[in-house]
DNA sequence: TCTGGGGTCCTAGGACCC
DNA sequence: TCTGGGGTCCTAGGACCC
């Protein structure tokens, strides 16, 4: 018998400014989204005084201000290390694993018969709070599906931070009183389709017909119900080469010129085309877009997209950087206030699968590639922006707010934490 | 003043082929 | 007075996740 477990973080990004800042702990806190603009994590004490989660922060100005809810901008520096040390740490304590998100990561424990399962999480979780300073809470079942749920009661009610929820009687009793829409993979649209039906609760979902809610619905659904009876159908899964990158951003104020958003254009296509080469891969075509704010109704609204197929796949960044500009021109309007600006880089093959244009020097190819080399590994030693293009600009004065950010403290020497000073 | 960013999967429907 | 049907590929858009 295989068993799942799902082991997550608890309000990761407010635990990691805690690591390095003690005094925050027993406070209420919270982390806002890139730009200042949402709030994207929160400490129990913020999530007790009503800050719900995503919300957008000018709307609750007075309550932070009142409650003296302490605010941070994200530090993604920091949460990416942070987050690094989580999963090398899970790693060595379990060789079955899949990294799910930032904070999350899914332990398939295969052939643990002779062990006490309950134990040996409870074990890993301390070892993790040893090695990191970061709490995290485990639950434990025999799918997927069924790991979340018990992860969720870890979080909520278990002072150990495990939850076992193998024992069917028990995993029925809990389903009952968890409501539908909280389960992985029902989100509100589903969960209000499903309610038409009068199935409100998991048990509800659990119970019901999976080849008549595949007919209404879809087959996501119906493997939901598959493994909300403890039938796995999702297994562990593999890091897979992204098929896509992405890389937007939402303005620190409005932008109006060619030029800004030429520079701001550039930077994400650079970061974007880092990304490419990370994982050995080359595009074939890239999609440029720009949009207004369309939270703003007063003012005219412009939002446009186009895309781009490149000559040969590649990952040279001044290639992608040219093109991406010079499809930008022509889309480009000057009467409108942008927002947001953002590249997509497009149907993506492993470099060696590349064939090379008869028309361009092998050589050439090569002398691309190790620039591109050269570029990526002096980022990598001394900061992400020791070496950049010139037209990602030098004052990049659209860049977005940070205005709360705390330290690089664990990937820039400068920002290293002090103990005497 | 002020509303994130990055990604995947699934389905429906059109185009096209034989 | 009669005009197929099955299969594949592609794309757009919806829904979901953290």
């Amino acid at each position: 018998m295989s068993y799942f477990a799902l082991a997550d973080c608890n309000n990761f990004y407010v635990s990691c400014e805690r690591v390095f800042n003690p005094a925050l702990e027993k406070k209420p806190i919270i982390i806002l989204s890139n730009n200042d603009g949402c709030i994207i994590s929160r400490s129990n004490e913020a999530k007790a005084l009503g800050i719900p989660m995503g919300a957008p922060v000018f709307k609750y100005r007075d309550l932070i201000r009142r409650q003296h809810i302490k605010c941070f901008s994200s530090n993604y520096p920091l949460y990416g290390d942070m987050s690094q040390r989580v999963m090398n740490s899970l790693s060595q304590l379990c060789s079955d694993i899949e990294i799910y998100s930032i904070d999350e990561a899914f332990l398939k424990l295969d052939n643990f018969s002779y062990y006490d399962l309950k134990a040996y999480l409870i074990n890993i979780r301390r070892k993790i709070k040893q090695w990191t300073g970061l709490p995290i809470s485990i639950g434990l079942a025999s799918t997927k599906t069924l790991a979340k749920v018990a992860n969720s009661y870890a979080k909520r009610f278990v002072t150990e931070g495990v939850y076992d929820l193998r024992d069917n009687q028990l995993r029925d009793s809990l389903l009952s009183k968890f409501p539908i829409q909280e389960i992985w993979g029902i989100g509100r649209k589903l969960a209000e389709k499903l309610h038409e039906y009068s199935l409100k609760t998991a048990l509800d979902l659990q119970k019901a017909n999976p080849k008549i809610i595949r007919q209404r619905f879809s087959v996501v659904v119906e493997r939901i119900i598959l493994e909300l009876n403890g039938v796995s159908c999702l297994d562990l899964e593999n890091v897979q080469p992204k098929k896509q990158i992405m890389c937007s951003r939402s303005f620190g104020s409005p932008v109006t010129s060619l030029e800004d958003l030429n520079e701001a254009i550039s930077t994400y296509t650079a970061r974007a085309a880092v990304k490419l080469r990370e994982q050995q891969a080359k595009a074939k075509a890239l999609y440029v877009f720009i949009t207004t704010n369309k939270h703003k109704l007063t003012d005219r609204q412009y939002t446009k997209g186009l895309v781009c197929s490149l000559l040969a796949p590649t990952n040279d960044t001044r290639i992608l950087i040219a093109e991406a500009k010079k499809t930008l021109k022509h889309f480009y309007r000057a009467e409108f206030k942008y927002k947001k600006a953002g590249i997509l880089l497009m149907e993506i093959i492993p470099e060696r699968q590349q064939g090379y244009d008869l028309f361009i020097n092998f050589a050439d190819y090569q002398k691309a590639d190790s620039l591109m080399k050269v570029i990526d590994s002096t980022n990598k030693a001394f900061g992400s922006h020791t070496v950049f293009f010139a037209s990602q600009g030098t004052q990049q004065s659209w860049s977005m707010r940070s205005q709360y950010r705390s330290p690089a403290y664990t990937t820039n020497w400068r920002e290293i934490v002090r103990v005497f000073s």
